[in-house]
DNA sequence: CTCGAAAGTCGCCGTTCGACTACAATCCCT
DNA sequence: AGGGATTGTAGTCGAACGGCGACTTTCGAG
């Protein structure tokens, strides 16, 4: 899911917490944060610290991936990074699934 | 390209800056910020604000993903959206080419 | 409906932010 | 080597941060 604004960081972050069953309290205790601060985070304060809210994505289990150009794509260490149509093979793979 | 730290935030940043052919000052001026937090950030500050740095994001049109447990995939408009094993398929792809 | 837990709000406090000016250090390009 | 642009540093200042304790409000299981 694509995040562009302070508001998409809280809405993640409070969906990924229900979705762990925790607290506010225990997030705030597992991201060595405040709980006041969870709650702001989760309205979407913009001006809250960068470093807090990668503890808490991490706290979370949650990770984030920068696109654009000048910025190397991910590869895996079994990838051939070969160029493939990744919606073609999806879409043969539905027609004659292996 | 994942990013965990602040630090991460601060490379990517300053190749995307540079990958464009912006000074400081100018990417400073897109983003509404000071030039010297900009010089901070490409550093890795770990308690720069969120907002700002989203904005510097949007200014170097990058982009950010999220994922995770809880948190919805992307979907394009054709996609018919059903769990797909996507390492299986491609691995699959790659012994028995369509 | 009832009661306890979770979530949201308020004020105080010391700390840090980010804009700004000014200056030093580097980097290019000729 | 020279000179302008770019980048990094230092210090000041008002504003906001985030932690904390104390409430109030909302939620959810029985």
């Amino acid at each position: 899911m694509r995040v562009h604004t302070p508001v998409d960081f809280g809405l993640m972050i409070r969906q990924a917490r229900r979705s762990r069953g925790m607290t506010q309290q225990q997030l705030a205790r597992a991201a060595l944060v405040g709980r006041q601060w969870v709650v702001e985070i989760e309205a979407g304060k913009p001006r809250a610290e960068l470093g807090m809210v990668l503890r808490t994505l991490a706290a979370l289990d949650l990770s984030l991936t920068m696109h654009g150009e000048g910025i190397p794509e991910l590869r895996r260490s079994g990838d051939r990074s070969e160029a493939v149509d990744l919606q073609g093979v999806l879409d043969a793979h539905r027609r004659t699934p292996t």
